[in-house]
DNA sequence: GCAAAAAGTCACCATACGGTGACCAGCCCC
DNA sequence: GGGGCTGGTCACCGTATGGTGACTTTTTGC
């Protein structure tokens, strides 16, 4: 036998032991936990094998980078078409906004990207953009262009960011803005409040008719 | 001379200095490089006067926690009443978005609560939560209340939740659901924007007439 | 079969951290 | 003056980190 290699002493299992295990850290414990010491131990591995296989954590990092689609498990409820693009965007929205409320992992590392901590960051946002980036195209091609003299993007965007940031603050503090972020009734006027939000996305002006 | 405490050994000054400096570290070097050691050091005082003065780190933060208004300069912008509800938030907006994108130090503490990193979270987001609904509650002391049937605090918390988000994200990676948040002219329409949803405050239903 | 290369392990270094105890140096008051 | 009391400093401990060199064990190629 020349290519299978046996199972112990595998070169390319431990390396890809040892991303998962940063994958890992990233998701539990947050960006400023990944360290060579914490992946090694959590890999069940030496860190030295950290050094020699990607260099540094910085290397690392970047392998792992890449790998990195897993927290945004994008849920594409593509199923049928929604009336229009402002009810289709208030769906992608409301489940959006389930999955990252339901996902720890995703919100670490969303957290990650905001404390600016390491080289993680470029990599993982870059990773990200890209995901929102073809989701939103996706919408798009789903149920048409939105309303002309309406930037889309610009409200897309704020939602999308009010969003990450509700969900941040519900699981670091709990509240925001004098909301109770540990009520779901809060939570269902947030959701309320976004979806109302949205009909801005099919009106031709907000100014009304 | 009875009273005044000659210039060294003042432990009124020195506390001060720690906490001053503790401050100073939380805003320069984010919330994770809050130490005994980092703090001592930037005050030029050893670290186990931090221990005697407040108990340890935990008292430090709280101590200085308490004094954390500096970060929100308020701009009271409040020469003049808006002709409505929603025009006086959006007004509001503008002024908190222009502030905290040229305030590196407030942005750091917005993102040390998210970061969720040590004891300084929930003193911290309990003094800007407080400092917030005063904000909220002078503008509609002014302006009177929104229309009956529009959620104010949730859309609220929207809209100052994307403005934190969207800050957070032009200091640390420059880009957020695919806009150059580098651009001033992306700045621009996201205001416009963040405007047009306030219209949405001034309305019976969002639904139209 | 055997040597070389590769995979994995161990021991160690310097540094920094949080935390604690002992030690000086001024001040106050009896 | 001579205790106390208190503000301030020094030295140290245990632990953890990032990083490096030397070592052993396995696999591979000839």
């Amino acid at each position: 036998m020349s290519k299978l290699p046996s199972p112990k002493r595998d070169r390319e299992a431990t390396a890809r032991r040892i991303v998962e295990a940063a994958k890992t850290v990233l998701a539990r414990d947050g960006a400023a936990a990944v360290g060579v010491n914490a992946v090694a131990r959590e890999a069940g591995v030496d860190k030295q094998l950290i050094y020699r296989y990607f260099g540094g954590l910085d290397g690392l990092i970047e392998a792992a980078g890449g790998e990195i689609d897993f927290w945004l498990t994008p849920a594409d409820d593509a199923h049928e078409a929604p009336k229009s693009y402002g009810t289709g965007v208030a769906r992608l929205m409301r489940t959006y906004l389930a999955e990252l409320r339901g996902n720890p992992s995703a919100r670490r590392v969303l957290a990650a990207e905001l404390s600016g901590a390491g080289p993680a960051v470029k990599t993982l946002s870059a990773a990200r953009a890209k995901a929102v980036g073809r989701w939103l195209a996706g919408l798009r091609g789903r149920t048409g262009n939105p309303p002309p003299g309406v930037d889309a993007p610009a409200l897309n965007a704020i939602l999308l960011a009010a969003i990450d940031h509700l969900a941040l603050h519900e699981a670091a503090t709990g509240a925001f803005a004098g909301l109770d972020l540990k009520k779901p009734e809060t939570w269902a006027r947030l959701e309320k409040a976004l979806t109302d939000a949205t009909a801005l996305l099919d009106r031709p002006r907000a100014g009304g008719p």
